[in-house]
DNA sequence: GCGACAG
DNA sequence: ATCTTGTCGC
């Protein structure tokens, strides 16, 4: 779907779609989504997931899974255009679609405040939160040595983010809205998705999810889960 | 078992 | 993003 942008292309992309963010609060939460992307090293195959778990309670309800092919390289700043395709086609698999969405990326956590998590919503029109491993942008700032300690994330006096502690003694992860949620829900919805591990539990079981499916122990489509899975 | 930090 | 071996600490 990109495969032919240049970066200048892409640049002015998501500049155009910057414009079109819209910060507002999800009104009633009961299902939430998790969104990651595994493929194998030098493979234009891509393993799409997302699975979806009940809100607050985080037990897995259903997930997606799809493959789709790119040879987008990556690029920092820009890995909306390796990801966004693949997100959109398990996306589409999903009947019923959860009130937000967790990815593995950054939101407005970016220098044109298009990361991954704002691109994917702007196109899909689902909220969605930005819940990265590292920062890509900003003054960072780390938050205390407890759990659900936060810093702001800022860059020329405006806030683009949280350092949220997950865990003691473990590095931060860090929030940010992606789109028609606000950076103030984001954080607290975050909060709420935390369990006994660093990675929240939306992107952490989408994450195992979509490596047991590019390893070949799960299978593509739409998949209702009944009772705990115990492939992990 | 899990995570930080090698490399 | 993935793979691999190992150490230390909790």
């Amino acid at each position: 779907m990109y495969d032919h942008y240049s970066i200048q292309q892409a640049t002015a992309l998501q500049v155009e779609l910057s414009k079109q963010l819209k910060f507002q609060p999800v009104e009633k939460i009961t299902t939430i989504g998790g969104a990651d992307i595994s493929f194998n090293k030098n493979s234009s195959t891509m393993y799409a997931g997302i699975v979806i778990l009940s809100y607050p309670e985080m037990v897995l309800k259903s997930y997606a899974l799809a493959t789709y092919e790119t040879n987008f390289p990556y690029e920092p700043g820009f890995l909306g255009f390796k990801e966004v395709s693949a997100l959109l086609k398990v996306w589409d698999l999903i009947p019923d679609k959860p009130d937000v969405v967790v990815l593995d990326v950054n939101g407005i956590l970016h220098p044109r405040r298009m990361g991954v998590a704002s691109h994917f919503c702007i196109l899909s029109n689902q909220p969605t939160i930005g819940c990265a491993k590292k920062i890509l942008y900003g003054d960072n700032h780390l938050p205390a040595n407890y759990k659900y300690a936060t810093a702001e994330i800022t860059s020329s006096s405006d806030l683009l983010g949280f350092a949220l502690r997950t865990k003691e003694k473990c590095k931060p992860v860090y929030v940010s809205a992606g789109h028609l949620t606000t950076q103030a829900q984001s954080l607290e919805i975050m909060k709420n998705c935390i369990g006994n591990y660093r990675i929240p539990e939306p992107t952490r079981i989408a994450h195992e999810t979509v490596n047991a499916f590019r390893l070949g122990k799960l299978k593509i489509g739409y998949h209702e889960v009944n009772q705990p899975l115990t492939l992990f």
